[in-house]
DNA sequence: AAGGCGGTCAACCGCCGGGAT
DNA sequence: CATCCCGGCGGTTGACCGCCT
């Protein structure tokens, strides 16, 4: 059964909103809050659908909000949270205070992954796109593989031994320590505007295989790993909300994180590994890890990775 | 000067999950 | 338990603007 559209679209202007319909709105949240979205343009005296103005006051009129241009450790922080959540936009804008997650996925989408592809980075899987093409010249001289999925999505696994490059994301913004840091899964590429492409300088390689071991405790150090890396953000976080503690309080979404304090980074670690636990991602990981027909590439337990919890970054590229 | 073209970003659309009934 | 309603999310669209030819 189809569900009944949320307003009558007949009566409802649609477009571009005009400075009065914008003081309207902002005049009828600032006294009486934003509650009930759907009550909110008849009350406020306008003629817009409740998910136009929901969309207007968070996007563009809700206080605290940034205007300004990205700074380089926000862009740091959109590539790092990228190659680690994939195009989970909301969380990655709850750790940049005053961004929205149609401000992020806008700039992602319209500069940072050209300047990705420029450096030679695959903005969807944050691998250098060579190592890409030579992965998938080695799959074309493959035998046919027997008895892929139905829906093809074994084609878009990782081709085992594929090489990970570690560009320095962390140190300009002071995330890391400079002792080595443990293997990580993930490539991060720090985007500088003409910064050349060199993957192949980085003498720190990891075997795809090496990560993807065959038990349960590989799993779990790989939601260390996640967790260490998440550990940075937060710190970053924490960082980037001394000044301004009160932005990312409205910005919390469905899973409930919650940052902030001087826990911030703990909190929202413990909420991410909650979320993914309650959307039992978790446990698919496990079940990922633990089937052989996964690094077969003919997975029989794969399933859609989009918006999949750890789908979608360097640790299970199924995109 | 004008038209084409590409980039940017606000806004819309459809889907999904969760709470209420 | 089923259905409805609402808010949230990610993908996509289209208007606008500046640059180039």
């Amino acid at each position: 059964m189809g569900r009944p559209p949320c307003c009558d679209k007949a009566n409802v202007k649609k477009g571009p909103w005009t400075p009065e319909e914008d003081a309207k709105l902002l005049a009828y949240t600032s006294t009486h809050g934003t509650g009930n979205w759907t009550n909110v343009p008849q009350r406020a005296g306008l003629k817009r659908c409740g998910k136009s103005c929901r969309l207007r006051y968070t996007n563009y009129l809700r206080p605290n909000l940034k205007h300004e241009n990205f700074t380089q450790e926000e862009e740091d922080l959109i590539v790092t949270l990228h190659a680690m959540l994939g195009s989970r936009w909301s969380l990655i804008a709850n750790q940049l205070p005053g961004r929205t997650d149609n401000d992020v996925k806008n700039y992602w989408n319209t500069k940072l992954s050209k300047k990705l592809r420029q450096r030679g980075i695959d903005p969807l899987t944050h691998r250098p796109i060579a190592d890409l093409m030579h992965s998938i010249g080695a799959l074309a001289i493959r035998p046919p593989q027997p008895a892929t999925s139905p829906n093809g999505s074994a084609a878009y696994l990782p081709a085992p031994a594929l090489p990970l490059v570690h560009d320095v994301a962390y140190h300009a913004a002071g995330m890391l320590p400079p002792t080595p840091a443990p293997p990580r899964q993930v490539v991060i590429a720090r985007v500088e505007a003409d910064a050349p492409a060199s993957p192949t300088e980085h003498g720190h390689e990891l075997k795809w295989s090496d990560f993807l071991a065959d038990d349960a405790a590989a799993a779990a150090a790989a939601a260390a790993e996640a967790q260490q890396q998440l550990a940075v953000v937060g710190q970053y976080h924490h960082e980037a909300n001394a000044g301004s503690s009160s932005a990312a309080a409205g910005g919390n979404d469905g899973c409930g994180i919650a940052v902030g304090g001087d826990d911030g980074a703990a909190a929202f670690i413990d909420a991410i590994l909650d979320c993914d636990k309650e959307t039992g991602v978790d446990q698919l990981i496990a079940e990922l890890l633990a089937d052989p027909a996964y690094y077969a590439g003919s997975s029989s337990s794969s399933s859609s990775s989009s918006g999949m919890g750890w789908a979608g970054m360097g640790l299970l590229n199924a995109d």
